[in-house]
Order: C-alpha cells, then structure tokens, then sequence
DNA sequence: CTATGTGAACAGCTTCACAGCG
DNA sequence: CGCTGTGAAGCTGTTCACATAG
C-alpha cells in the first residue's frame, strides 16, 4: 500500500504507546481525550501528540479532543493490528518457552502459531494447552511457505542466529523479532526489532554511575 | 562521579552495541579494530562510531585503530559493568522465571540476588539450582535498603506496576528494567528502561504493512 | 473559550571532510 | 599512507506559537 515517506521513525514507536494509553483510558470509560492528557500520561508533549498523530490523518475534533474509540480503530490500522498475525517462534529456552505463553501477544492481535527447535528431544511437544507442537528445523520452510508467516520470534543462541535469519528470510519472513546478541545483517526489505536485556540492564547502570553515588 | 553533559542519549546506546561487538572481535583473536570494520560490524557509520568513542576520551591510534582488549576494559567502566551489580526481580511469571535464569546477565555483570513476588505459595521456593529464595512483597523494603541493591526487573501484570514501583524507589532503587505495558511515573534521578514485547512486534507489522504485500 | 493542526524556529544527532599523528 | 579525532555542515526530530474550528 502506501508508503510512509517522510514519518519519523520515533513517531511510529510512539504510536504503539499512544495506543496502549488509549485502551488503558477506554478501561476507564474515558470517551474523548485530548493530546494534553495523552502526553501526561506518557510524558510526552501535547504539541508531539498532535505532530504524531497528524502524520497519519486528521483525527481530532478542535475544542473537544479525539474520540478515543475512533482513535484506537485508526491507530490499530495504521499498525497493522487491526487482524491477527501469525507468529513463528524459533528457539525454545528459557525465553522462548516464557515467550510462547505470554499473554499479552494475544490481546494485541499476533498468535504464535508454529515453533522450531533443533533439539529432537522437544520435537512433537507443546508448552502450554493448545499450543502449536515444536517442529524441526528442517520444516521450517515449508512450513512458513504454506502458511505465509510474515513475522518470527527469534530466542536462539547468538552462534546461531545468523543463520536461522537467513533460513527465515529465504522463506519469506519479513519482520523479525531478536533476542539474540548479536547485529543480525538482513537485506532490504526486511524489518529487525532488537531486544537486548543486557543492553537495557547497562543503560541503567550507566544511569545511575552518572548521577552521583 | 562525573556528569555526562552533552553525550547524545543514542551514543550510550551504542556504547552497549560496540562492546558486544568488540567481545566477539576478541572471541576471534582480533588485537585492533578500526571504526570501519566496527561500523561495518553493527551497520554504523565509521565517522558515527569514532564520534561516538570521543565523547568518552581518546582510546584510537591513529593508523592503527583500536585495541580490542583496551577498548572492551575502558567502555566496561564507562557502562558501570566493570563490576557485577545484585539485581532485584520482581514478579515470577512466565517471563521472570525465564529472567532469573537467564544466562546473558551474569555474563555481563548483572546477577539476581533477590526475587519477590505476591504469591505465598511461592514464597520460599527457588528457581534454578543455587537461586535466591522468592519473598514476599513485604520485605522488598527491608532487604533493598540492607543490601543496597539499586537495580530492579519488573514483570508483574501491568495492574500493579506502578504501585510496586513506588515501593522499589522508596527503598532506593535507581533503575527499573521495566516489562510491564505501562509507563511508569517515576521521580528524577530515577531511570526507567521499558521493554514491551507487544510494541515491538507492531513496529514490524507497521513495517510489513508500508513496504506492500 | 478550548483544543486541533501546522508552518516556523529550534535543538539534537549524524555525516562530512580534513588536519594531524603514527 | 591509514586511521583517528573533530570542527563545520547538514539533516532529522521536537517544540513553539498561532490561525482556525467547534
């Protein structure tokens, strides 16, 4: 469809914030809000709220606010999560196992629905009740062929999770998200999310060396 | 110790990237580096990484680059992990149970000293084989303030996230890794560092979505 | 009178390009 | 020569401030 030109990359992060807070004040049958309640509760701006959101259309009303129902149907769609997306996992560790019973993938539209590992003890097996059974690797391709998979979870070794990536994207993987170490090198077209928690662990203990004992 | 005025927040971020990079180096038997093969490495600019080094002090030499083992020693101590700093966890769901064991952490320098969680049946159980021992919520304050823990992992549903931050920071904690999907409130000098794997996967389905079918 | 949407000003980060050193 | 360290230039993202709409 189209393409988003000149959207900068931060806006497009904050939007999935925006939309958490928008559900959170559905919870609390909130109708309308404006961008100045929204960026308290972030702490964000109100001029970077409406910035944001102009970025994508017209949402508001002048003098009253944005209707918050409305807004959380436009948000999900400019995400994309206005469906289900099907998930591959690869690699089922400690993370990965944590991983494929996390709730909050569900409530936000992706569903993991086929999980890899290369150890034939696991192969056949499911974590969780109804949850898809671990396959080999060698399946993979096929797999993610037949059932158009576009996003995979990737909780492997840093030693192997190069090549895994490759194997994905031969397949047609299109966004991944890491857990692994390492600095994946995909090619154009492909979309890495990286999450790293010793890196997350080191920016905090920077933070604190830095303001004083 | 010393205030870090004018470092661009990303530089830090990298920081983290670089070393990581810079083990692996080492893991090869490389002695130097050069800002190329650097950025070439984590898809840097060379210009970016020297730049980003300088902001800290002057570790290259010229025509010859950087050493590996020197440079790995001196962002160590400017990250804060030149050290191993205890860690608190709270909350033992899926996803703090698989973080208590986590291998990435010791190996960096953070271990999980003490685990709490609100349910009694846990209390006085262990995860892993010499892992701390899960209490209840009541002595977090207790055991922060004796061992002067000052990093925390929070995994506990999104519900009660703010109110056992506040709680931490009464205690002293200075740095929350936080996995909740909410953003938590906190006072200055505090530093929060959120993961929320549901954001993640909506950048990649936002990316799938404008890069067409 | 309240709150959006937006050009213009500003701030912050990245890249360029080159002087200087080994 | 090769590669660092760094001012200057360029670019991207954020904040300001106000015209405009309900």
């Amino acid at each position: 469809m189209g393409k988003h030109e000149s959207i900068p990359t931060p806006a497009v992060r904050r939007l999935s914030l925006y939309l958490r807070q928008l559900e959170a004040f559905r919870d609390s049958n909130l109708r309308t809000v404006s961008s100045k309640q929204l960026g308290q509760a972030l702490r964000i701006t109100d001029a970077q709220v409406r910035k944001d959101l102009a970025y994508f259309g017209q949402f508001g009303q002048p003098g009253i606010g944005y209707d918050v129902e409305e807004l959380i149907t436009k948000v999900r769609q400019i995400l994309g999560t206005d469906r289900t997306w099907p998930v591959l996992l690869v690699g089922t560790g400690n993370l990965g196992r944590a991983l494929v019973s996390y709730k909050g993938f569900q409530s936000k539209g992706f569903e993991v629905v086929a999980i890899f590992d290369d150890n034939p003890a696991l192969h056949g097996k499911a974590f969780g009740e109804n949850g898809p059974k671990v396959l080999p690797m060698e399946m993979l391709d096929a797999v993610v062929k037949d059932t158009q998979i576009r996003l995979a979870i990737l909780s492997v070794p840093a030693t192997v999770a190069q090549s895994v990536t490759d194997i994905m994207i031969a397949a047609g993987v299109k966004g991944i998200l890491n857990f692994a170490p390492v600095a994946l090198q995909v090619p154009r077209g492909v979309n890495v999310s990286n999450v790293d928690l010793a890196v997350h662990l080191e920016q905090l203990s920077f933070g604190i060396g830095s303001s004083g004992v």
